[in-house]
DNA sequence: TATTTTTGGACATTAAATGTCAAGTCAAAT
DNA sequence: ATTTGACTTGACATTTAATGTCCAAAAATA
């Protein structure tokens, strides 16, 4: 997004009040973003703001158990247990 | 698994090798226990292993998300990446 | 080659989780 | 009623992991 309008590191570091080390190293997935620098970031490129939470999050999750021989079974159950608790909503 | 063999506390924290205080917080959802814990619980209770770890993770990724509105969006995206993944294996 | 941008790595800081201890509650037994 | 044993609670310590910073090195550009 930031090579799509030609800014600099310094100047989104700028924007949105991060080191610009720690902007190269996000982009480069060394580091990831905070849920409020995701936010921030969405603001100032102009996107929706919940299609890159949803990035930022499958991100997460898929982090947790990257290297997991259980992994995509845990995901599927993950799955389940969230549509249960939507269903049952007002539960923890 | 405990109370269905009768067992104290004491007796499995020793076995387990935690303190019994943690036991009974791990038992209440109050701790997460730590994948080894949960490897030797398994050993212990003569349970499949990777059934208890797929518990174990599936928690674990619905905790990370568990009051983001996006949490469902994010869990079926995350499982597509680790479709993805798998599919080409040997690549991080 | 000089200047600017980006990256790398060590270190500092912060945050979150696990683990411990001692005191507290509760129930059963005497 | 008091004692005993099992379990729980809460404050705190410890550990682990993540984010954030600084500065020097590398890469790109003028």
């Amino acid at each position: 997004m930031r090579e799509q309008k030609s800014l600099l590191l310094r100047q989104v570091a700028a924007e949105i009040e991060i080191d610009q080390a720690l902007l190269s190293k996000i982009e480069r997935n060394e580091r990831m973003p905070t849920k409020d620098q995701v936010k921030r970031f969405a603001k100032f490129f102009g996107k929706d703001e919940n299609e890159l939470l949803v990035s930022f999050f499958s991100d997460k999750l898929v982090y947790e158990v990257r290297d997991e021989e259980v992994a995509l079974k845990a995901m599927q159950v993950a799955e389940k247990k969230i549509n249960y608790i939507i269903k049952n909503k007002s539960g923890k």
